[in-house]
RNA sequence: GGCCCCAUCGUCUAUCGGUUAGGACAUUAGGUUUUCAUCCUAAAAAGAGGGGUCCGACUCCCCUUGGGGCUACCA
């Protein structure tokens, strides 16, 4: 068998896609890429009741942002068109009903599955009991020991409900190899009776992953760590149908950096449409998350998304769980930020600051991303303490003062700064002029007392970019009206 | 409770029996600088505990402890 490796992603449409979901889609697809095989993407929608109607949508515009691109199975538009695109299709599991219900029959009649018709209240009590004993919960087997499959086939012919539960060998082991964890061995003898076949005719994930993966042909089945206690059912299901299973590889969890825990929905804030919103460059997510849990061995930490699937290897895993720790993600968007063209990150950073005006030139976007960009960790920063670069400030007079120079003297440093501003002529107004005329005339062993008035001046703050910048982004005119002003103000 | 997985600085990690246990983020102290930020330099910071195996264990084995996961007609 060296035929193309083939793997999947595989997300339920029950909510938003979060920060660990992502991690796991981004090793399938870095899986793919490093081994030129196929990566295709399979909707697992079998559970009717958590069914959440956007939530589909959201999760390949996520993908999609992230640069996970597919080659094979479900593709939804930015308008929510569905469609499939492959030889092994359908790829939405409730639109493979009559497979999955084929093969557990199949098992039924082999012997391997039997008919469960005990109802939820005699299950719910049975676990209460055993829970009590403190035994292990787990079916009973009652209707496999006390209904004989005649009389079993004969009730489903009369409509009573039912599920197909797999007869799990009560003794033996069952092994598989696991790619980042080794040897793996179970006893036969703590796995549960576990239902394949649901009463509403769906499958459960345990029946659906084995059939759809063999009939789609999936070479290495990259998963979450959670599924590591169901693995030894799944091998026992593809040993069931005769099937070689595919290889597995457990990925080990993400956790919330305050409970310690397995990242859910519930602790907010993780999915990945939130730090889209927030302003995080997926080239830095994916760049951090591919480093929670996962690491090429060598010192080297920035890395594309081409370069990360070059260097990955599924041996690199790690096997302990990661703490996802929003510093250093900052720091690594801080620095992709810095790096990125600037027109491109000016149209990123353009939403953000529409909140100060709807409209102004692509110039200017850039001239304040230029001049902002190098301290921001994220894209919403730029719209942090920047309303000055559309409106002249507001500011306490007090702060106007480099250290304790007099009322006297900090006139005269505006008025030295107007000086200066007002010899520069329209055309001559560029950052490097603006700068190099001030430094000259600044007293090189005191330059606060011209810089530091002027830089109030025109931004209102007392942290702030350097004067020459802002003078440059807002303009000569400005510029000379801002200082103006402050003149008066220290006048009054 | 049962079963399973895991265990190096605060965090992400390197080390695949012999190292002054390395790097990055964060922190602290300097430098550059009108402020903030950037940038540069430096410092502090780790092998959970106990047994083995071995000439020699962070590294291999066992136990304890700790953390996590699973235990549904959810995935």
């Amino acid at each position: 068998m060296n035929s193309k490796p083939r793997v999947r992603f595989a997300p339920s449409p029950t909510g938003y896609i979060h920060i660990g979901n992502l991690r796991t889609a981004l090793y399938v697809y870095l899986y793919a890429k490093k081994y030129n095989g196929i990566f295709y993407i399979r909707v697992e929608d079998t559970d009717q009741k958590r069914i959440v109607p956007d939530a589909l949508q959201k999760v390949f515009e996520s993908l999609d942002w992230a640069g996970l691109e597919h080659d094979e199975g479900v593709f939804v538009d930015d308008a929510g068109n569905v469609t499939e695109k492959g030889e092994y299709g359908p790829y939405i599991q409730s639109r493979r009903l009559e497979i999955y219900q084929k093969y557990a029959h199949q098992l039924v009649k082999e012997g391997k599955a039997y008919y469960c018709f005990c109802t939820p209240e005699r299950l719910d009590s049975l676990r209460a009991i055993q829970e009590q004993a403190k035994l292990a919960p787990a079916y009973d087997k009652l209707c496999l020991h006390t209904i004989s499959r005649e009389v079993a086939e004969e009730k489903v012919k009369n409509g009573e409900k039912y599920v197909i539960r797999f007869d799990v060998p009560e003794t033996g082991e069952t092994e598989f190899e696991d790619a980042v964890r080794g040897e793996m061995k179970f006893s036969n003898k703590n796995l549960d009776d576990f239902v394949l076949l649901k009463s509403d005719g769906y499958p459960t994930y345990h029946l659906a992953h084995v059939v759809d993966d063999h009939l789609m042909k999936t070479t290495v089945v990259i998963r979450g760590e959670e599924w590591l206690p169901s693995a030894p059912k799944h091998i026992l299901l593809f040993q069931a149908f005769g099937w070689d299973p595919p290889q597995y590889a457990h990925l080990s969890t993400i956790l919330n950096k305050n409970t310690k825990k397995k990242l859910s929905k519930r602790d907010g804030d993780v999915s990945v449409e939130d730090f889209r919103t927030k302003g995080y460059l997926p080239e830095a997510v994916v760049n951090f998350i591919a480093l929670l849990g996962w690491n090429p061995k060598t010192e080297r930490e920035i890395f594309s998304l081409d370069e990360l699937a070059k260097e990955f290897d599924v041996a690199k895993l790690n096997k302990s769980g990661a703490i996802f720790d929003l510093e250093k993600l900052d720091w690594m968007n801080g620095m992709y930020i810095r790096e990125k063209d600037i027109k491109e990150l000016a149209e990123l950073c353009r939403p953000y600051l529409e909140k100060y005006k709807e409209k102004f030139s692509d110039d200017y976007l850039r001239k304040i991303v230029a001049v902002e960009r190098e301290r921001m960790k994220k894209l919403s920063d730029i719209a942090e303490n920047t309303e000055f670069y559309f409106s002249a400030p507001e500011y306490d007079p007090k702060i106007l003062k480099w250290k304790n120079i007099s009322d006297g003297d900090l006139k005269k440093s505006l008025e030295k700064s107007l000086e200066i501003f007002s010899r520069i002529d329209e055309k001559n107004w560029e950052l490097e002029k603006i700068k190099s005329e001030l430094m000259a005339s600044a007293d090189p062993t005191n330059r606060g007392e011209l810089l530091w008035p002027l830089r109030v001046a025109l931004t209102g703050k007392e942290k702030s970019p350097s004067p020459w910048e802002v003078a440059w982004v807002i303009g000569r005119k400005e510029s000379l009206n801002r200082i103006k002003r402050s003149i008066e103000i220290v006048q009054s």
